[in-house]
DNA sequence: TGAACTTATAAGTGAACACTTATATAATGT
DNA sequence: ACATTATATAAGTGTTCACTTATAAGTTCA
């Protein structure tokens, strides 16, 4: 591996936020909406990351609807340490559950 | 292991000069000098960047004579992760045998 | 068609970063 | 004591980064 491809990968996962999004990830692929929802965070700084991920190859997209449903990167050669190091991190205050249990998960048919 | 902790491994590692260094520690101890030999680096730059590395639990310091001697910190959780992201990272070009053949490697003794 | 909704992008801002040069600190050897 | 060597630190600079607000683009549904 290039030292650039590695260096743009860990910088990629280096964020405290990013992390807290990747987190979420390993459990399920949502969308920019509901990690509004999930973090304290607004929309274009959202989106802003997830652009950032998927040009590091952690994430792929994928339009349904209105919506862009957000996915870890699993054919990465680097997949299985991003799973090991996330594995490492206490899992975020806001559960998805609680996004259920709100009506805000959303669901795109 | 807390967020904060992980940010500032993975930011120390994320940066190109940095990994490098980190590469020719994988082989063995070097001090400021030779590090300045062996990259294209000022001496105050290699300084930060140790620093930096000292700072999130990579490389440990050992005083000998006037040289500092700087070693991977095998004892972080994170220490075979480090290993194995190193493995997968090319040679750099200057080697330490290259040092050893021009008379530069320090023997502190 | 038009309003509501979701997302992406652009421009601006303050902080962090990697580097530079200059200088201080400390150990060694004559 | 003094010059040399090795390292650390301070101050300054240009770039990158994460965020903000404003706005554009695209989809859905009445």
């Amino acid at each position: 591996m290039e030292y650039l491809e590695m260096e743009s990968y860990l910088k990629a996962i280096g964020d405290h936020n990013r992390m807290i999004i990747l987190k979420y990830l390993t459990a399920e692929s949502l969308c920019i909406c509901e990690f509004t929802e999930l973090m304290d965070m607004t929309q274009p700084t959202i989106s802003q990351h997830m652009r950032k991920l998927k040009q590091a190859g952690l994430v792929t997209e994928e339009k349904r609807g209105r919506w862009t449903i957000w996915s870890l990167n699993i054919r990465h050669s680097l997949y299985p340490m991003l799973i090991h190091l996330l594995s490492l991190l206490p899992e975020p205050e806001r559960t998805v559950e609680t996004l259920i249990a709100e009506g805000k998960k959303v669901v795109c048919e």
